[in-house]
RNA sequence: GGCGACAUAGCCAAGUGGUAAGGCCGGGGUCUGCAAAACCCCUAUUCCCCAGUUCGACUCUGGGUGUCGCCUCCA
């Protein structure tokens, strides 16, 4: 609120509560709409990781003018829309490895609530009701304006939108607006009608988090006025100006050619086009090596940037892995590798705990995977017995900071077991070949391999295969 | 027009009032039958420009330039 960094205190000691603006679904979700599920499915890891209780609550706005067109467009009711496209999100986040919210509250489900806000709005002075619309009266909340950093003069001055003469104030919002015809509608003391846009976001966070709460977070385009306007009907029912989001967490845009990606300028990429060119871990890493406020430039050539340095990662993941298959023994201590890779960790969750550095934070998985390197060569190198202990901690204190970031979680590897064995057989016979010194045979089925996807990786204890 | 953010190597990107993390690409090397992978070394005397504050600024202040965004649906 201060609009500068501040230190994190809980409303309530040891418990998190999140509030993240969701997705109206009208359309498939594109990159830059999954940009803040991505950074909050890290946050509350991480939270989670440091022992709090988080409780993550994101909304659909499943009544909106823009479903109601595509409904009418596609000649289904808006419930299809807002069912399909509800299912779009979610396979696209699931694909991100986003783990789902506690509560996914719809505007639809959520009517009696709005009503009984809108009704204490206008009990309270800061509404008023106009033909079967309800307005909130702007001018009535001193507090306008603070999270945006603008005032009511500055935003009459550069107001440039037509005004509906009626309204008390151009900036005063709808909290509810009358139904016409061929619309979805609920009766209200008001008539028939449904909710404005920004009401569901003040009774969704009251119902399911409280009166105040720690983290409010979405798109920075929603800080005014969505933000803003959810504030002053919060503020203004609970009486509290204390009251609502104590932290507010915005993400700066994904862009495309340094334009912001948008549905209007029609330059996006939806989550699922992208994700049939790279696998989810992929553009989930990319979306977090840049810090969550920054911009961040989608191109094909970052992701394939991306993608190299998250492989590097999977390999150095791979070998410790492989490492811990075998026993342990008296041989190349890991202590210090045990130690160094402590250490990454502390800095890696210094670097979280300071506004969610994940750029920061990433780059100690990094030395921490560079580390396990060194050990692994050396091992299968020297051939030396394993430090058993020491490796599964360091590793330990390495899936711990990947699984914040969402990365190199063991899925069930694709491909049949039938496909398997026969890469087996050849690798097999490409080894026997190779003690034979046939190396034209061997370079023959490595190459017949690598035509499949299979790429070979020899060392002095064997070779494995991976796809690529 | 009003308000705001940002400007760091070939590309991406952290960062601090005390002398530039990390990743990608590129070059050289170690290992290897050759590869691949991994590792090692090299790659910004410099952080858009100009003033100022300071013992010292990329980091603070003022001015300029450029880019982007919000002010209308938008994550």
């Amino acid at each position: 609120m201060s609009r500068q960094k501040e230190e994190f205190k809980p409303v309530n000691e040891g418990k998190v509560g999140i509030y993240v603006c969701g997705v109206t679904p009208y359309n498939e979700p594109h990159i830059g709409n999954a940009r803040p599920f991505v950074t909050w499915d890290t946050i509350r890891r991480f939270f989670k990781k440091c022992g709090y209780d988080v409780r993550y609550i994101q909304n659909f706005t499943d009544v909106d003018d823009k479903i109601i067109r595509a409904s009418h467009e596609q000649h289904v009711t808006w419930k299809d829309i807002a069912d399909k496209y509800i299912d779009a999100y979610f396979k696209g986040m699931d694909a991100l490895n986003i783990r789902h919210a506690d509560v996914y509250p719809r505007v639809s489900e959520t009517i009696p609530e709005i009503q009984e806000m809108v009704a204490g709005l206008i009990d309270k002075g800061y509404a008023y009701e106009l033909d079967g619309d309800v307005y909130y009266s702007v001018e009535k909340f001193n507090g306008y304006g603070k999270l945006s950093g603008r005032s009511l003069d500055d935003m009459m001055a550069g107001a440039r939108v037509e005004v509906d003469e009626r309204k008390k104030n151009p900036m005063d919002f709808a909290l509810w607006k009358s139904a016409k015809p061929g619309e979805p509608s609920w009766d209200s003391p008001w008539g028939k009608g449904r909710p404005g846009w920004h009401i569901e976001c003040s009774t969704m966070s009251l119902k399911y988090l409280g009166k105040t709460f720690d983290f409010h977070g979405g798109g920075s385009d929603l800080i005014f006025p969505h933000h803003e306007n959810e504030i002053a009907q919060s503020q203004a029912y609970l009486g509290d100006a204390h009251s609502f989001a104590r932290y507010w967490v915005h993400n700066g845009f994904i862009t495309i050619h340094e334009q912001k990606m948008s549905k209007s300028l029609h330059n996006f990429f939806t989550v699922n086009e992208i994700l049939e060119k790279y696998p989810g871990e992929v553009v989930r890493f990319f979306i977090l090596q840049t810090h969550y406020r920054s911009p961040l430039d989608f191109s094909d050539e970052r992701l394939r940037d991306a993608a190299a340095g998250l492989a590097r990662l999977k390999t150095a993941n791979d070998n410790a892995n492989e490492l811990l298959k075998n026993e342990g023994g008296e041989g190349e201590s890991a202590a210090e590798l045990k130690k160094t890779t402590h250490e990454a960790h502390e800095k890696f969750y210094e670097a979280m705990a300071d506004d969610f550095n994940t750029a920061l934070a990433i780059s100690y998985l990094f030395e921490a995977a560079k580390n396990m390197n060194v050990y692994y060569n050396d091992i299968v190198n020297k051939g030396a017995a394993l430090d058993r202990e020491n490796l599964a901690a360091a590793k330990a204190d390495f899936d711990d900071m990947a699984e914040i970031i969402g990365i190199l979680e063991d899925k069930a590897e694709s491909g049949s077991s039938d496909e398997d064995a026969k890469i087996d057989a050849l690798v097999n016979e490409r080894l026997a070949a190779r003690k034979a010194k046939n190396w034209a045979r061997a370079d023959e089925i490595r190459d017949m391999l690598k035509a499949q996807g299979i790429v070979l990786e020899d060392s002095a204890s064997g070779t494995r295969w991976k796809r690529a």
